[in-house]
DNA sequence: TCGTATTGAATACTATAGGCTGTGGACTAA
DNA sequence: TTAGTCCACAGCCTATAGTATTCAATACGA
């Protein structure tokens, strides 16, 4: 569902800017397992830490939603 | 600060698609009082719930993200 | 082989998302 | 007035987001 799409999404973001999953809590500032749990899709963020998240990739909102959905798709490309 | 600005996007596209908040909840299978705190900046919705509300809405999280985006540029137009 | 860096994973805890019940006010219509 | 609708708001509850600590596994370089 919609957490696992999103694992994989920050994860693939946040290894492109090369931090570490402790370095980019710290940079959120939210708790390096909490993003350990987010890229194993075990949570849901808030909008809040939601953006948070979008300011220390430094990409919009918008845009994340974009790549969210766009993995969406690819997993389950079902109602066109 | 977000949640603010997501309460007025939430109410403007829910009025607009002509639902009071109890069945607005309804539809998102999100509870009618919980809808009134979110319209209020009381809560910052999960990703879930986010997506819940913009399948109802019949828009995109993208498109959701945008709309919010905007609205919190339109109060606080900093960082330019 | 040893040390260190990184992450997965389990557990327990605290903070907040989200549900449920009810009250009351503002508004409209009859 | 009276009834109906819509919503703000409060209180209390449960579920889950998010923190903190710890240990294990892996990889890599000295």
């Amino acid at each position: 569902m919609i957490n696992e799409a999103f694992a994989k999404v920050l994860k693939r973001l946040r290894t492109k800017k090369n931090l570490n999953q402790e370095a980019f809590g710290f940079e959120c500032e939210i708790h390096r397992t909490y993003v350990s749990q987010l890229e194993r899709g075990l949570k849901s963020p808030s909008l809040k830490t939601l953006y948070k998240i979008s300011t220390v990739l430094e990409i919009s909102l918008e845009e994340l939603m974009r790549l969210l959905e766009k993995e969406m798709k690819r997993v389950s490309p079902d109602q066109l």
